[in-house]
DNA sequence: ACGTATCGTGAGACAAATTCATAATCTTCA
DNA sequence: TGAAGATTATGAATTTGTCTCACGATACGT
């Protein structure tokens, strides 16, 4: 059936106007235009859509369906019409998050909630399970955002430096470890080293300092959550290196103690990457303004 | 926005497919003019609904909220399109009936239950307060069926005769009509008459007896529903005339004595008027045929 | 890097919608 | 009832829009 949205508007027209020239004066359009559009869709649907015996015509029976479809279809055009206003005017959008570092879900969930309030028209969505291979997907639209620590010199695409934190070592309190000030990489070798499971190319522990001192732990035990992270550690089954921003309480818990890595303490940088054309978006440097200033409140405790 | 079904389609079509090429193909169009399709609505628009940097083009955010949309409206389109092809088919239609006769719902509400099992995409209504002019509704296609007593020569309707009845007096048993064999007109000078509301000229006792022969009864008195008139009628407020298959029942109970009106009993014909072009569809037939029958089965008891 | 698959673009062919002018109806009001 | 006014239908011409064709541009895979 060659129906079209022409014709809804039409129909709908003719209903509330009571007649064809007044739809037609109605729509500015030609009443000719309007017989001739109709007398085509009866013709091709072959049923009768108007009762023509009385003068100002009424929607048939069969008019009557199409019009009841109209009600329903045309608000939900005008809806995407407004959705579409939206997004030209920036104020609706896509903010499609992927992480490699996946201790910071601890401040993206704070920051994400307030950004909700402020831009209830943007999707907002984390996307798991794309860390290993998140700069292609960024490229590639599928996500918007990727937080990340090791920025990639790449085209069209921007690194948004965050802030400064520093990869700790926590370990249970009864560890030989907490008698020194600090910890260098010889120290793991005789320790259980408990990483989030993800590859070890993005654990700070050991792209920053394992790796390059080729030093390998004695077992290397990984956990999905940090407070399960930190239990083990409580435990005494293993060591950690976690970002400072996740140990601000477990600092002043007498279960744990907490020691810079090197003697000059290791200091990374987040960043938040984006495509090069969203960076000038407002939602967007809401965001990322939100992404520079939450974290740290985080890491002051 | 200059959006159009065809655009919904596509879109649709793009995300199943996934890409320009396989949709067209499935469409049975040109790639080319898919390309140009989408491109004027993202012009129109003025949002982009495809992520190009990709080859198999992928739908962007935008192109995401017009797919939902299309989700959305599509089906309410095809299943439009299937009313259409039900009414074509005369599987569906519409059956709204209007009644001179107040009397009727007694007959009808049965008969309209065993048309809806046989008929179930009919839809059927009855439209109370068209009584007053029936027959002009019907041209209009207001109403489609008129259950009527006094047909009218009118062209473009005919009128399906239904089953003969007798309008029959039903008084208080205490009554001193119930010494008489039958009444006649002159017996309701003393009478308090109870009908249904309506205007004299529909009331087979005034169109066919009280009129023609000049009497007025003592008073009249006007009861919506037959059980009221009936109730009235048990304490002795009034007398009233009713077609015989309401009185199927009261028939049999001591509080009522009913008797025929006139030495001769009066007779008249109810009839269904439709008009002409509808008398031949399936599902009109098979209504006449159970008005013809159901009642004739109240009648007899 | 090269071939292949996919998409974009412009011109022309074709189809469809709209307008204009006018006829055919129906309503209304005197 | 008849004439005036309103409403809708129709046909031809015009305008608008859509599709195809041919070709160029761009990304993907081996």
């Amino acid at each position: 059936m060659h129906l079209d949205f022409r014709h809804l508007r039409t129909v709908r027209a003719i209903h509330l106007s009571g007649g064809m020239a007044r739809a037609a004066e109605q729509l500015n359009i030609t009443q000719s235009a309007l017989s001739h559009q109709m007398k085509g869709l009866e013709d091709q649907a072959g049923v009768d859509l108007f009762v023509r015996r009385a003068k100002p015509l009424r929607l048939s029976a069969a008019g009557m369906k199409l019009l009841r479809a109209a009600e329903r279809i045309l608000p939900e055009l005008e809806a995407l019409s407004e959705e579409f206003r939206a997004l030209r005017q920036g104020r609706a959008g896509r903010l499609h998050i992927t992480m490699e570092c996946h201790a910071c879900y601890d401040w993206l969930f704070p920051v994400l909630e307030q950004f909700r309030r402020a831009w209830p028209e943007i999707d907002v969505d984390i996307r798991p399970g794309l860390a290993f291979d998140a700069m292609p997907a960024l490229m590639r639209e599928e996500v918007d955002l990727v937080i990340s620590s090791d920025p990639d010199a790449l085209n069209e695409v921007i690194f948004h430096p965050l802030f400064d934190y520093a990869p700790t070592l926590v370990a249970s309190s009864q560890s030989p470890l907490a008698a020194k000030e600090f910890v260098v990489a010889e120290d793991f070798r005789d320790q259980v080293l408990i990483t989030y499971p993800v590859d070890r190319a993005r654990l700070d522990v050991f792209s920053t300092l394992l790796t390059p001192a080729k030093v390998e732990p004695r077992a290397v035990r990984q956990a999905e959550l940090t407070a399960m992270i930190l239990m083990l550690v409580a435990s005494g089954r293993g060591v950690a290196v976690l970002p400072d921003w996740v140990l601000r309480e477990v600092k002043y818990q007498p279960d744990y103690i907490t020691r810079r890595v090197t003697e000059a303490g290791l200091v990374k940088r987040m960043y938040a990457a984006t495509r090069a054309e969203d960076a000038a978006q407002p939602f967007m440097a809401h965001f990322l303004r939100l992404a520079r200033s939450e974290p740290v409140k985080l890491q002051r405790g």
